[in-house]
DNA sequence: CGGACGCGTTCCACTCACCGGTACGCTGTC
DNA sequence: GACAGCGTACCGGTGAGTGGAACGCGTCCG
């Protein structure tokens, strides 16, 4: 699944051996999952630690701040972010519940930020990690405003179910995607996750066609109504469409 | 300041030729930086695109979100961070102002996360980012709870001056440094960035003796008043601090 | 207009950094 | 006490990586 032929593959497939769950693999785990020769894994891993990006401890290796502070720096992600904090920021004060911002890569959703608070939803998503686009209310409204070519790229790849509400059929999906379109906001209801409801708006491009991210408030069934978010969600999604729009250089 | 004799190194090297201001550089800033010849700059910034490490525009190249995806996985700060944000978002709402999260590495601090509204004080500091322990607060109060051979370490190097106020007489900075330890607090007015008033407690290890993080906040001269939000910031410290001790596992 | 720059790209022969099989020492565990 | 799994260390062969040189652009001069 990756060049291993080369050392910069290697170094990377062992970064990427790391699972968003795990914390501390054991060499011998590593050249499991790597299919590397111990000897190189070992010679590798070290090489990485004296550049800081992985960490030895006792019981094995971790990734090392190194990479945290890189990765914050990462051009795009880092400037949405920071414009996009404070929107956040309001929308969770508004409604208390879980706040995400995230952005299309490919075929699947990036979760570029996640806040919530003490008695927040149990789920899966991480800041930095990835998810389905068609299970999710905000991959579904970036999906929606996306290049025709990208919508008909998910539509004809295969739709996981995730839970028994996943919605598969992809005339269904569509529909929900023409809907979403419409009016600038998209449900999920347990589709991804068994017990959670969400709401997503999309932040659109200064043209107002395409969107660059999405923002979206999740919360579990029973005390939670994705209806009674909704407008605080776009309104969110708008206001920090509109900033961004007025910056210069973009993105 | 790299090994560049390595394929590694270079890679690193070239990853970190990007500064935190950086967003796009161009391949001849690169080959300045980092002191390497075109093209080898050119053919390993290649492999790196490959990777999704970096990105290819039209201008140059920038850092991809495979950087971002692998930072948000670095072990400490992920599980300190999923455990801290609710407090932080706490505290947040509390005081409307920027709140920080820090955590030392070696003899500067390492912010771990920031969050702020629409009307944050301009603030040099970013999540990810690094600063002197010396003149900020999260620095003072996390090298007054540190084992002293690092608190005479960072006595001992040059302390510099970043602004008129900046503390340099190491006498007085470890006076600051007692009363840090005595009292749980930190203040630091204008001796990093001028204009800039901040306050910050430790978030105590089990034991209660050492500090694995610390949480601050941060305001502009005028409005913003540190002693007034004190209590506040302590209360947020210690919650986190307990949260943290209650964890299976540690860190 | 021509020449001189700065930039990104490509090429290629040399060579040294990388490779990975092998072997060692240490723990537990049956 | 044999064994299995782990982390570590060694080392000769070799091809991946190297970087100097040359090319094709634009652009900014005189």
């Amino acid at each position: 699944m990756e060049e291993l032929d080369t050392v910069l593959g290697k170094a990377v497939a062992l970064l990427r051996a790391f699972g968003p769950e795990d914390r501390l693999l054991p060499l011998a785990e590593l050249v499991r999952r790597t299919g590397l020769p111990k000897g190189t894994v070992h010679r590798v891993a070290g090489d990485l630690v004296r550049h800081r990006l992985l960490e030895k401890t006792e019981h094995g290796y971790r990734l090392a701040s190194g990479l945290f502070e890189l990765g914050m720096r990462a051009a795009t992600e880092r400037t949405l972010l920071e414009v996009a904090m404070p929107f956040l920021q309001d929308l969770y004060e508004r409604t208390h519940e879980t706040v995400h911002l995230g952005v299309r890569e490919g075929t699947e959703v990036v979760y570029v930020a996640k806040i919530g608070g003490h008695r927040q939803a149990r789920s899966p998503s991480r800041a930095g990690g990835r998810m389905p686009m068609h299970c999710t209310a905000i991959g579904k409204v970036l999906l929606a405003h996306a290049e025709s070519s990208v919508r008909s790229a998910v539509l004809a790849g295969p739709l996981a179910r995730r839970t028994p509400h996943t919605v598969v059929a992809p005339g269904l999906l569509e529909q929900q995607l023409d809907r979403a379109l419409e009016t600038g906001l998209a449900f999920e209801r347990e589709e991804s996750t068994p017990g959670l409801l969400c709401v997503a708006a999309p932040v659109l491009d200064t043209d107002g066609a395409t969107a660059v991210a999405a923002i979206s408030v999740t919360g579990p069934v029973g005390r939670f109504r994705p209806e009674a978010h909704q407008n605080a969600v776009r309104a969110a999604a708008t206001a920090l469409g509109s900033t961004l729009a007025r910056r210069p250089g973009g993105l």
